[in-house]
RNA sequence: GUGCUCGUAGUUUAAUGGACAAAACACUGGCCUCCGGAGCCAGGAAGUGCUGGUUCGACUCCAGCCGAGCACACCA
C-alpha cells in the first residue's frame, strides 16, 4: 500500500532527526498519513507538525518547514518524492511517478487479487445478518442488513480473514404460536397480510404449534430465501433456533452459566446476573412457566458459534429495535468466557414514506413494504447501492413515489457504464499486449485515474477495520468519475501504436478495480448495457 | 422520564478533530462527421437544528435546549 510507504518514510526520516539530536522521542502511531481534498496538496499530507507543536509547544509553521528539510534529506536516498512542501503547517507530499507505474503493473499481475491483505491472520470470522423472523416477507427494513452484511462479508475475506454468512431464524416461542393463530384465523390471530391468507387455504393442522412451524417453514422457504436469492445474497448457513432446543443447548447453557455463579432464582423465575457484565439490569433466563427466554436461547447460539464452530469473532448486524438486547447478550458471551469477542452493528431504521406520509412498518398490521416490491420497483443493483451507500448510523429515507424515478438516476449505473465501456473498447481491440511503457501516460488525467486506482487496497483495509462499508460505493462513483473524464478527453485507440498500448493497459487495469469492487458490493459488472 | 442514534445545499446522502464542507439527483447554459451521449464541461445553490464551551483547528468532542427515530418485558 502506497499510504504505508508513505508512513514508513516518514517514521524513518524522523528516526533520522532523533537520533541527531533534531527531534525528541514520540508516539508514531499518532501520526495520520491523509489524501488530501485538492491536487494542489499533493498525493498525501501529514497531520505530524502539530501533534508535534501540541506535546512540545513549538509553532507547528515553523516545525513544518523544519521537517520538510529533514524530509527532503532523507529523500535523497530513498527517491520516493517528486515534491515535499509545507502549507499552513501541513506537510504535503507528492510522489514520483514511478511508483504509481509500478503499482499499475501490479494491479494487471494480480488481477482480482489486488486489493488482497493479511489483515485478518486467516481469523474465522461469522457475519450474521437480516436473520428477520419468519412471520413473514421481508420489509425493506429488514432488508437493509441483506447488502450490509453481505459486502462487509465480502470485504472481511479479501482482507484475509475466513469469512461466513449466516441467517438465524427463530422458529421458535410465541411468536411462532402467534402465527400458528393467524394461520388458523381463530381468535388470537394477529398476523395479516396477503401471505397468511395463502398459508390459511393451504393449512391443515389444527394445532396452532404446529401450523405456526409448518408456516414459518414456508416463509422462510417461499418468500425470505426468494428474497435473498433475489439479491444474490448466498448465505453460508440458515440456523434454525429449534435446533438449539431440541438438542439440549439451551439446558447446557443455563447449567454453565450456574455453575459459574451468575444465576438466581426470584419470583419463580430463572435470572442470569449480567448487571456482573455492565448490563443495566438482570435478565430471565427461564419464565415461571418453565420456557426459556429468547436471551437463553441467543446464549447458547452464540456458544455454538464460538465453541463448537470456533470463529474468532461474530460480527452481528442488528435493526436499531434490537438495541436492548445488545448488553444482555454481550453479558452472555462475557460470561461464557468470550469477551470482546462479539461485535453488534446495529443499523438505524428505514423510514418508509408514500403519498408525502410516514408509513408505519408492521407484520402485525400488514403495513409494510417488501423488500419484493422494491425490488420490483428499481432492481437489486439500485436496491442494494442505495442502502449501502449509507452509513449504518443514518436514519435512511425512503420515499417510494421517488423510488422508479430516481432508480433511473442510480449512481450505480454510472459505474455499470463505464466498466461496459471499458468491456466495449477491449473487446474492440482484442489482445492487448502487457508490454508497455507506462512514462508513456503523460495526461494529468491518467494520473489522476493511476493514482484512484492505487487507493483501492486502502478503501478496503479501512473497511475491514471500521466497518463503513459506505466508503466502498463513494470510492467506486469517485472511480467511475475519473475515467469518463479520461474516455472524454483521451482517445483510446488512436496513431500512435505506443500510447494506444499504455492506455489500453490502464483501462484494463480500472476494469480489475471495477469489477472487483462490484463484485464485493455483489453488483453486477455487465459487459453491455 | 431514562438511554441509544440522528439533525449538513430544494431532495437523498458523504466528510479517522484538519486545509476554501464533498457528491448524486433536481435546476440553468453549453458539447458528438471521431473508441457507447446511460457520457462530458460550465453555473447557481448549504456554512452543518439552536446557544455556549474545549482546541492552533469542531459537521465531528463536551454541556444545555429544540426536533425526529428506536429502546426501556418473565415478546421474539
Amino acid at each position: 500500500m502506497i499510504k504505508e510507504k508513505v508512513r514508513q518514510f516518514v517514521i524513518v526520516a524522523l528516526q533520522k532527526g532523533q537520533k541527531d539530536g533534531i527531534f525528541p522521542e514520540f508516539d508514531y502511531s499518532k501520526i495520520l498519513i491523509t489524501r488530501p481534498e485538492t491536487k494542489e496538496h499533493g498525493d498525501f499530507s501529514t497531520n505530524l507538525s502539530f501533534l508535534l507543536s501540541a506535546q512540545f509547544k513549538i509553532n507547528p509553521v515553523a516545525l513544518a518547514n523544519n521537517l520538510v528539510e529533514v524530509f527532503l534529506e532523507t529523500d535523497k536516498e530513498y527517491q520516493m518524492f517528486e515534491k515535499i512542501e509545507s502549507i499552513n503547517g501541513f506537510i504535503n507530499f507528492r510522489l514520483c511517478k514511478d511508483i504509481y507505474f509500478k503499482e499499475l503493473k501490479e494491479i494487471l499481475r494480480k488481477k482480482n487479487r489486488y486489493g488482497d491483505s493479511l489483515f485478518g491472520k486467516r481469523k474465522k470470522v461469522q457475519v450474521e445478518f437480516i436473520s428477520a423472523n419468519p412471520t413473514g416477507p421481508l420489509t425493506v427494513g429488514n432488508a437493509r442488513g441483506g447488502p450490509f452484511g453481505d459486502c462487509l462479508a465480502n470485504i472481511l475475506q479479501k482482507s484475509g480473514f475466513i469469512s461466513q454468512k449466516e441467517y438465524y431464524v427463530n422458529n421458535s416461542g410465541n411468536q411462532i404460536a402467534i402465527l400458528g393463530h393467524s394461520v388458523l384465523k381463530d381468535e388470537l390471530s394477529e398476523y395479516k397480510g396477503e401471505y397468511i391468507e395463502e398459508l390459511h387455504k393451504e393449512n391443515e393442522e389444527k394445532d396452532p404449534d404446529k401450523a405456526g412451524k409448518l408456516a414459518a417453514k414456508m416463509i422462510i422457504d417461499r418468500y425470505i430465501r426468494k428474497t435473498t436469492d433475489r439479491m444474490n445474497i448466498k448465505y453460508d448457513k440458515w440456523f434454525f433456533e429449534e435446533e438449539l432446543h431440541r438438542s439440549g443447548k439451551i439446558k447446557q447453557i443455563i447449567n454453565i452459566l450456574t455453575d459459574k455463579g451468575y444465576t438466581y432464582l426470584k419470583d419463580k423465575a430463572f435470572w442470569f446476573r449480567s448487571t456482573d457484565f455492565g448490563d443495566e439490569r438482570d435478565r430471565v433466563l427461564i419464565k415461571k412457566d418453565g420456557q426459556p427466554t429468547y436471551l437463553a436461547a441467543d446464549i447458547a447460539y452464540h456458544l455454538n458459534k464460538f465453541q463448537e464452530r470456533g470463529f474468532d469473532k461474530v460480527i452481528n448486524i442488528w435493526g436499531a429495535d434490537h438495541y436492548g438486547d445488545v448488553a444482555g447478550l454481550k453479558a452472555g458471551v462475557s460470561a461464557i468466557g468470550f469477551p470482546d469477542q462479539l461485535e453488534i452493528i446495529l443499523l438505524q431504521f428505514v423510514t418508509v414514506i408514500k403519498d408525502k406520509e410516514v408509513i408505519k412498518m408492521s407484520k402485525r398490521t400488514g403495513t409494510y413494504i417488501t423488500m419484493d416490491e422494491l425490488l420490483d420497483m428499481v432492481g437489486s443493483d439500485a436496491a442494494k447501492y442505495f442502502f449501502l451507500s449509507r452509513g449504518a448510523d443514518t436514519h435512511v429515507n425512503f420515499d417510494v413515489d421517488l423510488a422508479k424515478q430516481r432508480s433511473e438516476a442510480n449512481p450505480v449505473f454510472y459505474i455499470q457504464y463505464a466498466y461496459a465501456r471499458i468491456c466495449s473498447v477491449l473487446k474492440k481491440t482484442g489482445i492487448v499486449s502487457s508490454r508497455f511503457n507506462p512514462a508513456l501516460l503523460k495526461e494529468n488525467i491518467e494520473l489522476e485515474l493511476l493514482k484512484e486506482l492505487a487507493v483501492f487496497p486502502d478503501i478496503i483495509e479501512d473497511v475491514a477495520r471500521t466497518y463503513q462499508v459506505q466508503k466502498l460505493p463513494q470510492y467506486v462513483l469517485e472511480l467511475a468519475s475519473i475515467f469518463h473524464r479520461l474516455y472524454q478527453d483521451c482517445r483510446m485507440i488512436g496513431e500512435d501504436k505506443q500510447l494506444t498500448r499504455a492506455r489500453l493497459n490502464l483501462i484494463k487495469a480500472t476494469r480489475i478495480v471495477l469489477k472487483e469492487a462490484l463484485y464485493l458490493m455483489n453488483i453486477s459488472a455487465p459487459k453491455k448495457m
